[in-house]
DNA sequence: TTAATAATCACCCAAACTTCGGTATAATTC
DNA sequence: GAATTATACCGAAGTTTGGGTGATTATTAA
């Protein structure tokens, strides 16, 4: 069954009515093919190979293996396929967790049959599609915490810590002594509480203190 | 010159037709009231108490201060003003700049009546706009370089490292002796060409290892 | 305008941790 | 079988951290 000029999707999704439903709607179109629909990711992936999915959709929570885990593994396997998050949640953690895992998009089950459609159209298009709150989550996570307890010396020296330069090379940079800088950061790990260069980069980047 | 209702706007682009054309389209919304139009950062910023936008359209590239200097200033003076970024590059690099300084949208000077307008209504709707290249990169960015020198365990220590935890702490977590976790720290750094914690943290979050 | 507070700078010592340079043996993977 | 990976140990040198002390310069509040 050669499936010339249209793009091959898989399907992954528990819910069989899900599953059926979104199965139509890819099929109807004219640029895609459903080549496997499955209620797990381990039956997805050993079918893979015969598979060769240019996307999937992928839900989240799933019997067995997670969606998260899974698409670590297909796109450990083929780091060309490109993976669409669909899911019921919107949960910050989660959302980070996909994308770190491979997803180029992320949207959710109550996708209708246009937003399912432009969302695969997104994809070959080289976009990442997303819902706003998605979109806004995303960004968000770039911005700096406003109300961070740091100085503006601290949030500095901090930077540079993050950099991964040591007491001296800090020192050298600002034009203080190594003393200085000691206090400096002896200062940001009370405020902190953290014991470490490394525990304090930890805390900073989880905080968006820099 | 009060205006209920309508969001107020100021625009900073010293482009003259440019800055002209974006007045005219958001005034020309029932939703949207230019407060102001500028020509650089600093006169926009002094008149950032009278003005008191909402919304900023922000370019990039402008004489004197740029818009990324000018968005962390405008975003350190009053965190809830959402800024969008409106300017002909899509470099990496200044996009990224652009959102740890806090933009909330980054949009292109290409962008028409419907594209701009939206994007404005998108904002107020608590959502991100970005065109596709954009979202792209910036999902990219999440994902983790399959092309890592570092063997499995190594990348797990690495993620601790990241995390903030000793020599010890590793060695505990993951039933190994002290002394073998120094062993792997050992082959990271050769690996990484680092020679410290902080340094191999650094290089890892650029090369996106973990 | 003074008084208080915060920020920045600087030094000392001892303890703890990390890094460098070796060596070496199972267990896997190719 | 050869190469890679994961495991483990030792000692010396270097860096970082914790606990103090103290001074000068903004900045803010009374």
């Amino acid at each position: 069954m050669s499936l010339p000029f249209k793009k091959r999707v898989v399907i992954i999704e528990d819910d069989q009515e899900i599953r059926e439903s979104f199965n139509l709607i890819v099929n109807s179109s004219q640029r895609f093919a459903v080549v496997g629909a499955y209620g797990n990711c381990e039956d997805a992936i050993a079918a893979l190979n015969r598979d060769k999915p240019e996307i999937v959709l992928m839900d989240i929570e799933l019997p067995g293996m997670n969606g998260i885990k899974g698409t670590q593994i297909i796109r450990d396997k083929n780091s060309s396929t490109e993976i669409i998050m669909v899911t019921v949640y919107e949960d910050s953690d989660l959302v980070f967790e996909a994308l770190k895992a491979g997803a180029s998009g992320y949207i959710t089950k109550s996708a209708n049959y246009t937003e399912l459609l432009s969302a695969l159209e997104e994809i070959v298009r080289g976009g990442a599609p997303m819902s706003s709150r998605i979109a806004r989550m995303v960004i968000d996570n770039y911005h700096i915490n406003p109300n961070s307890p740091l100085t503006k010396r601290e949030t500095t020296i901090l930077q540079l810590i993050s950099e991964g330069k040591t007491y001296t090379q800090i020192s050298e940079e600002l034009f203080i002594s190594k003393e200085t800088a000691k206090t400096h950061i002896k200062n940001i790990y009370s405020k902190l509480q953290v014991n470490s260069k490394s525990e304090a980069i930890a805390k900073a980047n989880h905080d968006k203190l820099i």
